[in-house]
DNA sequence: GCCCTGTTCGTCACTAACTGCCATAATGCC
DNA sequence: GGCATTATGGCAGTTAGTGACGAACAGGGC
């Protein structure tokens, strides 16, 4: 890890996403009540306490200010690939994380964050606005996802093969979120089919051709040239 | 077909577009050459001969005038498969593709319009509003390629096994149109290998888990549940 | 404790992306 | 040609977003 090198009175690296995660909790809140055309950045700023010419220091965007919130649901998933030790298949490591999560959080109580995020995804359909900030962080997460595949491979960071498969498996993330986030306005509560990180594992196999999801065995070479 | 019911003097669809597409051209000259921040919506309306007013008529955001042009990459791998006769595999079809493209248009010979797209597609590595007309684009790409996908599947348009698969498919594409442009951008004229069909139905078959690929043998079901 | 340095935040003025509104020109249908 | 509908232009108005400058603020060195 890089000792993160900051002088004078800068702001620590955490203290900048917490801040950033607040005032899109609270944009999100606004966009999801009223609209996005309908909020003005006026009025975020009023929500979260800070001034106007602050927000868009954080955001270049007011659409996305919604970014960070509506990121969670993607974003568990690559915790998922990240913790994911080599000796296990994927299935069996997103079986573990289960009940250890379960356990943790409590199958009921679903986080008003991730409430927020299943909506603003949804609303996306309707408004391109949200729409441009779902896509832009499940392109954020695609970025991240792509070290983490290159290393389950056995291959440099930047072969050439590894952003094809990072893609497919953000995308599998992302349309796996589009679905839950549907049920769940939808419907009543069909938390426990649909978020179970084995949908997930499967849908990551598959969208990477099979190639990110067995224990390792053989290192270098897996899949015919 | 629905025959288009429209009435007055209202615009034909594809008249429609060719204005669109029109706007885009210029809009994403001026981009590429002076930026996008530098460039003004007069100066887009300027270059297109229209008023202002009329250019947001057209497209909601000043970046959003990219799209169209920024599409086309993607586009072709959306007819690519859209021309996929069902007796044939992917590869076969590409294969075919190919040898028919290339006879038609000379190897030589790339489009202004996509040599522009290209631009455009690298420049939004560092232009985070380019880059979102980017994934606009290939999320409109995404669902064109849910019918089509549906179809060869032999499987409902509702059908939850589609998106999955057309987002894998969209996402192969989109990072193969990101890789040639870069290629092409940076160094001189690798298109031969490149941007070969060949490749496209190799990403899209890893990327449906081998799902969307073969010719068509048995109908209803293939993966197992 | 104090100064010094670099950073964040607020206020204000300003630019430019958009939007409503109304008159006018174009277009398709008869 | 006449009519209905739509696309367009011009203009006023709103609001997203930026630059500049000063004040509060967090550290490090002493």
């Amino acid at each position: 890890m890089t000792t993160t090198r900051r002088r004078g009175g800068a702001m620590s690296e955490v203290r900048r996403r917490r801040l950033r995660l607040e005032i899109s909790r609270e944009a999100s809140r606004l966009f999801w009540r009223q609209g996005v055309e309908a909020t003005s950045g006026d009025q975020i700023a009023e929500a979260v306490g800070l001034s106007t010419r602050t927000i868009w220091r954080h955001f270049r965007t007011k659409e996305s200010c919604a970014e960070p919130i509506v990121a969670r649901g993607v974003e568990r998933g690559v915790t998922l690939l990240r913790a994911w030790p080599p000796h296990l298949s994927l299935e069996e490591h997103a079986a573990a994380e289960r009940t250890g999560h379960v356990r943790e959080a409590g199958a009921d109580a679903l986080a008003d964050d991730d409430r927020l995020a299943m909506r603003l995804v949804v609303l996306g359909e309707r408004e391109p606005a949200l729409r441009t900030a779902w896509l832009m962080a499940c392109d954020r997460i695609e970025r991240e996802l792509r070290p983490v595949i290159a290393e389950r491979l056995g291959l440099a960071a930047d072969d050439r093969r590894v952003r094809p498969h990072a893609a497919a498996a953000a995308a599998a993330l992302r349309v796996h979120n589009e679905h839950v986030a549907v049920a769940l306005l939808a419907g009543g509560d069909p938390l426990r089919r649909l978020d179970t990180p084995a949908h997930l594992a499967r849908a990551v196999r598959t969208a990477t051709g099979g190639a990110v999801g067995d224990a390792i065995a053989r290192r270098p070479g897996h899949p015919p040239p």
